[in-house]
DNA sequence: GCACATGTTTGAGACGATTCAAAAAAATCT
DNA sequence: AGATTTTTTTGAATCGTCTCAAACATGTGC
């Protein structure tokens, strides 16, 4: 094709190879003469270094991956935006790459990035303990979870989940509800499983009489939310939970459909209140109640641990950074129920 | 680090490191023997292949981009997923990039990606006409444009922008409506002014006493839609728009939210048609009429488009694929209005 | 036991950029 | 003008893998 090398450019300007790569990485060491020659070989050729060539010799990739469970989640949209606008000042290019929660697809993303050698992995893993992620690190790639907390091995940023679902939950039963479900799963995710154990707690420490109902999910989507809601809304009046915590707010927003497609009204028969605050939620039919991430911060933290890392391997300490959640009221969740 | 290369492992497995090569690349031309202990001690090892030194001998890479406007609009999410379900097929990576719209990060972007010389590129361009796009092919990196129509020099996948206006206003047009907001913008951005055409013919059409008018956006996320719509609401009753066909559905459902706060009905006071169909629409306050797009297929079909080119350089002749977007039509239009 | 086909393995170049010690050229000082 | 320092430029070696012609084994038929 036309893709032009530095002989090429060496050979137009009647220089070295070596000047050439001069030119390109050190130019103030060059002549402004012969500089200047070479940037006229470079224009005229449409000459366009190879990275690829680059990284080889040089043993250091400009590019790191990002792997999460879900592209079209506005959540992990907004963590991808936080970590590329760090990564754009550092000159580094970005992977954005998807595992839809499926181990394999993961798994074929991280071999794919290992390949390539990246300079680092960002990733919100399907199971955290994978020894994948920790063969990763062993062989010399960084890895940082996010939205994961690590065990030592590896840097990692994450929410409080346990405490949004406690927060969550408590929100609920201070509202006068008694039944609530739990909307969520597959459990063998942790965010899931966490949130569910922050709920739970919560509604111990309620004592008798207020219980929590397993609404388990096979995704995290909307459509699994509108079949969990279907599922609720078929229940007789007095077994039906009065209230639903969703472990994410597309389940929320799924789960919120199926309510007035069934005709119930929320708040007033089913309060939800979900979880991650996208702007959708607060669009949506009624306005969602939602615990809020600091999605974009999420982003940015873990890409600045991994450069860290990378930057000086030497002194490099692991560190887990934890944010807290903010549970933010809105419609979904605000009519007080008194008790029965 | 860690990582171990071809040769190491043929010294362990005391073979030629072309025996090794041949045992990644055609296993079946190795006697079992020598295979088995080749594997043996890649296993061992923890070998893993250098993907770019692979690519740098074979000069042929396995990875393409896709430039987005957006990542987190939905819409482009569900491109993306739609290609890289066939880039997976094909053993190939997709770098997912973010445009936001900006020239600037764009080029960017292309420049990275063309220095790491990636198979092929496919783009959602800000400026389908930039020379940028018309050198890199030129240089030899196939561009395959998604939703935005070339013009014979590359392939392109789009949806009838036009159709899709002319559909939408028309819509409005025939539930009796007289004076329709336009929602969107920059006008720069091919898909809007070609939806704005669509729906300028369909009011032409109508003859005297249909008028569009325009709500120019400086951004097409929800933000802006609800600038927008606050915009509309404050204008005096007689003046007032009674329909509102915004661009795409973040700008719908930012409008529709703003709607709600000033207290005007949807549809009763303004009724409104959204573009994309995104899964969101559905799940609105008042559940969003849309023109939908086929999104996956746009994605799969874009990167067919490019592997084909990729794969048969010789005999390709590029094409442009237009497919026809439906109108999907729900509770924010629903509402008949009595000609006044 | 020889000629020949068939099946395996080898090892010396690429690929395109970077690096760095050494050569060459230019500038500065006696 | 010659010696010395400083600035530029050079070119060979290198990164890890693939390719391909040639070398080497093994097996077959006579």
């Amino acid at each position: 094709m036309g893709t032009r090398s530095i002989k090429e450019v060496a050979q137009l300007a009647r220089v070295s190879v070596g000047t050439v790569s001069n030119v390109l990485n050190r130019p103030e060491i060059v002549s402004p003469a012969t500089r200047e020659r070479v940037f006229e070989a470079i224009r005229e050729l449409g000459f366009v270094r190879n990275e690829v060539a680059r990284h080889l010799r040089v043993g250091r990739s400009r590019t790191v991956g990002l792997v999460v469970l879900d592209v079209s989640n506005p959540f992990f949209a907004d963590v991808a935006q936080g970590a590329e606008a760090v990564a754009d000042e550092h000159d580094t290019m970005m992977m954005l790459c998807n595992s839809s929660a499926d181990p394999d697809r993961e798994r074929r993303h991280l071999d794919q990035l290992e390949q390539q050698r990246v300079l680092g992995i960002l990733i919100t893993p399907v199971d955290a303990a994978s020894p994948r992620l920790a063969e990763l690190t062993a062989r010399g790639t960084p890895v940082v979870l996010v939205d994961s907390a690590a065990t030592g091995m590896q840097c990692s940023v994450a929410v409080d989940d346990r405490l949004g679902g406690q927060v969550a939950a408590a929100h609920l039963i201070e509202r006068g509800h008694r039944r609530i479900a739990f909307v969520g799963g597959p459990f063998s995710i942790k965010q899931v499983a966490d949130r569910y154990a922050g709920a739970s707690a919560a509604v111990e420490a309620a004592g008798e009489g207020v219980e929590l109902v397993d609404f388990e999910t096979a995704a995290l989507g909307v459509a699994a939310g509108r079949a969990a809601g279907e599922r609720l809304a078929a229940l007789p009046e007095r077994e039906r939970p009065t209230a639903a915590f969703c472990v994410n707010d597309l389940l929320a927003l799924g789960f919120l459909q199926a309510m007035s497609l069934r005709g119930l009204k929320v708040p007033g028969d089913v309060a939800i209140v979900g979880y991650d605050d996208i702007d959708f939620a607060a669009a949506a039919a009624v306005p969602l109640s939602s615990v809020r991430q600091p999605r974009e911060l999420l982003g940015r933290t873990a890409i600045e641990l991994l450069l860290e890392e990378v930057s000086s391997p030497g002194e490099h300490r692991h560190r887990q950074v934890i944010f807290q959640p903010d549970l933010v009221v809105r419609e979904s969740s605000k009519a007080l129920r008194e008790n029965g």
